[in-house]
DNA sequence: GCCGGAACGA
DNA sequence: TCGTTCCGGC
């Protein structure tokens, strides 16, 4: 617990929703500058030039499916310069996110996981671009 | 593939 | 605190 400076006020909505606390970290945690690994996802997630690689979900909200898990491990262990980075390390790190609630699985679904964030976070975060249906034709959900 | 404990580092 | 590395187990 620390209280040298919460980097977010408690912001209640006009709905008197309240947002889990991930969502109000910006770019960085509170302690270390260091990025984090969802909000790395969150990056390729946004970017067209990944969708080959990781992609959402169709039809879940906040749900993405790893395509290309060497890549994706590859790409992170490039920004966080280690190059033995893989993805069995790199899904170690996503379970850790299960009991912070950031992320669970998919269970079933390969290389599947889902964010927790709702609706309610969105104007938070104007950057997260979820495409339910951006006018192109969905014909990769192949089982 | 996916899970989660354990040791460890920054 | 957030992974990184390693690993036994399912």
């Amino acid at each position: 617990m620390k209280a040298g400076g919460s980097v977010v006020d408690k912001a209640e909505g006009a709905a008197g929703y309240h947002f889990p606390d991930w969502a109000y970290k910006t770019e960085s945690s509170p302690g270390s500058r260091q990025i984090q690994l969802w909000h790395f996802i969150l990056e390729l997630l946004q970017k067209e030039e990944f969708r080959h690689v990781i992609a959402w979900q169709q039809g879940e909200y906040g749900e993405f499916v790893i395509k290309d898990p060497d890549e994706v491990a590859r790409l992170w262990g490039r920004r966080k310069c280690k190059p033995q980075m893989n993805y069995d390390k790199l899904s170690r790190a996503l379970r850790y996110y299960y009991n912070k609630r950031i992320l669970h699985k998919t269970k079933g679904k390969r290389f599947t996981y889902k964010f927790n964030f709702n609706k309610l976070v969105m104007p938070n975060y104007p950057f997260i671009n979820i495409r339910p249906n951006a006018g192109e034709k969905e014909t990769e959900l192949v089982g």
